[in-house]
DNA sequence: TTGTATGCGTTATCAG
DNA sequence: CTGATAACGCATACAA
């Protein structure tokens, strides 16, 4: 039945007054030597540690960062919140994590209860259709910082990190257009989200800047895990004609896609090309080893939190929009398609050509 | 700059002592139904949110939990933290997340420092032989429980959740034997974690029970991590002759191990069969899918958590070890070995042969 | 049933 | 330089 030491007993072991003591700690005061070696060795023998609470409560601040994410278990957030915690780490801070599942309800209740902690900052990869950025702006008025991470919710025009999601998902899909590819189909995700909505923009722009048409169901909406897109993978490997090439908008659904694919006897990268966006880890393993796009996620946490540290300091200026670059891995699941491949014997990078569908009738799943 | 509401305001606002809202909101008195409404309806109408800060320092203790894990990045974890958070959040109690990277000093510090939050309990799986066990007692002797997960450090006699790790190794090996395996090597994690000792005995236990002797060169300590999966999987698939078959005790050396054969030129599972420990979400998709041990991650943690409630509660009874079963998915990287596979047309479960190498020499990688 | 007062462990202000 | 002392926001024992 321990009880932590506190200040009191450290004042009371060295003989002096408490006031000192908070003086030798925050150095808030110079003290004689003499005295100030008698608090630190107290301190020293008797172990003491200052209430985080305590001080908390008088500063009216603490040394917890708030971060509230989708969910751990999507492989793709564990690194940006490895990436905050080790740049808050060196700060000296804590993050309380918080798993917000998609749930606007949830998310915003951990949103509003996180300020009772009377946290220091918070960092946040927003929910689809939150209108969270009310909650958000209650904490940058009480002069508490928010940066959004990796999306951000309507209407919140603060502080945010971003990765080039447009950008990424045009340099895949021209890569697929590059090796042939015109029956290009896509499975976006929640487009309530900001960055499924760019990705699906950029991968409509390379297609446009390319005079490729394509066919409006040949876009499906997923929801950015392996089960979702594997059931939109599969809705699209079952239209006839079928496309040639997939772009996944996140690893996961590609996953997902690969596992349609193989169900349906189909061969990637021989019948059917996909890609992803990620780049996570596993997708040199995966068979075949995923082209995907890699945006940094570590890097964006740490980069946001390095970002909220600046506010925290006080770098009060215009909010930021960072934009960290994606860049195209290509691997062993995109191949030229089918047709292209028994036509020409060498890779043929020629012309830009109309990308009508020729003819091909088109008919519903 | 806005400024959190305090019980002090709502008292003014419904003309009451800042007592008597204490006491609607712990329901701690019996308060004039009148009186009760106007309080209700202030902490209503000004967003009354109480500071768990002043409620954590009066009341001694808070509704954080403290975990510290190795590191969030290694994919067999989330599943794990995601368990516990989902069973605190059902009561109310938010975890502080920290990865220690398996640095005794840096978990030590963490443990000790967390302290200083007044938790309401520890939830730790600990790095590799880190002294641990004595910081951990300063929590349970200040009765605030802790519960280690997955392994024990040393000397650790309390609550802990574990897998079934013995059982689970000599379950793949076993599997590995009936297939025909006579010449097999282990990828053990670092063996100063009881985890890593425990299925490197297991895999042992299940040689020795079919009288298989192995060289001792066969056995391998690694780091748990893809990369120093790689590296044992080279020096072991370098060796003459070679194994036919590699238990790499977690995925992530699965994972490596496949790497070092694809660039050995050796194909998987027909040249080398790999098995793996955790059975990840991704063994599904790796080339070829992993035949591996399953541990079920995300009951690891709730398990763990809930174990941690109850003792808050105040259920003190002797300390637990709580072991959680394992299970054997046989996916598609285990074959039989190539000899057996051209001197036997059909599978031959037949006898348990003596495992002696037969007269093929050695040598030293 | 309601109000008052005290203290949780700190920090910070202000006399001495 | 050092020591009292007053908050911080809340819970609770006790008084009214």
């Amino acid at each position: 039945m321990t009880t932590p030491v506190t200040m009191r007993q450290i004042a009371e072991r060295a003989r002096v007054s408490i006031g000192t003591v908070s003086h030798v700690i925050n150095e808030s005061a110079g003290v004689r030597p003499k005295l100030r070696e008698r608090v630190l060795e107290a301190i020293r023998s008797m172990g003491y540690q200052p209430s985080a609470l305590a001080q908390g409560l008088r500063k009216n601040r603490t040394n917890i960062l708030g971060m509230v994410i989708p969910d751990i278990t999507n492989p793709f957030f564990p690194g940006v919140v490895r990436g905050v915690e080790d740049v808050a780490y060196k700060r000296s801070m804590r993050v309380i994590l918080c798993n917000a599942d998609n749930d606007p309800a949830k998310e915003a209740s951990y949103v509003r209860e996180l300020r009772s902690y009377h946290i220091a900052g918070l960092l946040i990869i927003p929910a689809a259709g939150a209108d969270i950025a009310g909650h958000l702006r209650a904490y940058t008025s009480a002069s508490v910082p928010a940066v959004c991470i990796d999306r951000v919710p309507l209407g919140w025009k603060g502080d945010a990190v971003l990765v080039a999601n447009a950008d990424g998902a045009a340099l895949a899909t021209r890569h697929l257009i590059e090796m042939g590819h015109r029956h290009l189909a896509v499975i976006a995700g929640p487009l309530k989200l900001t960055n499924a909505e760019e990705r699906l923009n950029g991968f409509m722009s390379a297609l446009k800047e390319a005079h490729i048409k394509i066919d409006p169901e040949f876009v499906q909406e997923a929801q950015f895990n392996t089960e979702s897109g594997y059931r939109a993978a599969l809705r699209l490997l079952r239209m006839l004609p079928r496309p040639t090439a997939i772009l996944a908008c996140n690893d996961l659904m590609a996953f997902g896609a690969l596992q349609a694919a193989r169900e349906l006897k189909l061969r990637c990268p021989e019948d059917i090309s996909i890609a992803g966006f990620d780049s996570l880890e596993f997708t040199k393993f995966t068979d075949p080893a995923l082209t995907s796009v890699y945006q940094p996620g570590y890097q964006l946490g740490a980069t946001a939190a390095r970002l909220l540290l600046q506010r925290m300091d006080g770098m009060r200026s215009a909010p930021e929009q960072i934009l960290l670059p994606t860049e195209l891995m290509k691997r062993s699941s995109v191949a030229r398609p089918p047709d292209v491949q028994q036509r020409v014997g060498r890779p043929s990078r020629s012309s830009k050509v109309s990308g009508k569908p020729k003819g091909r009738s088109r008919s519903s799943q």
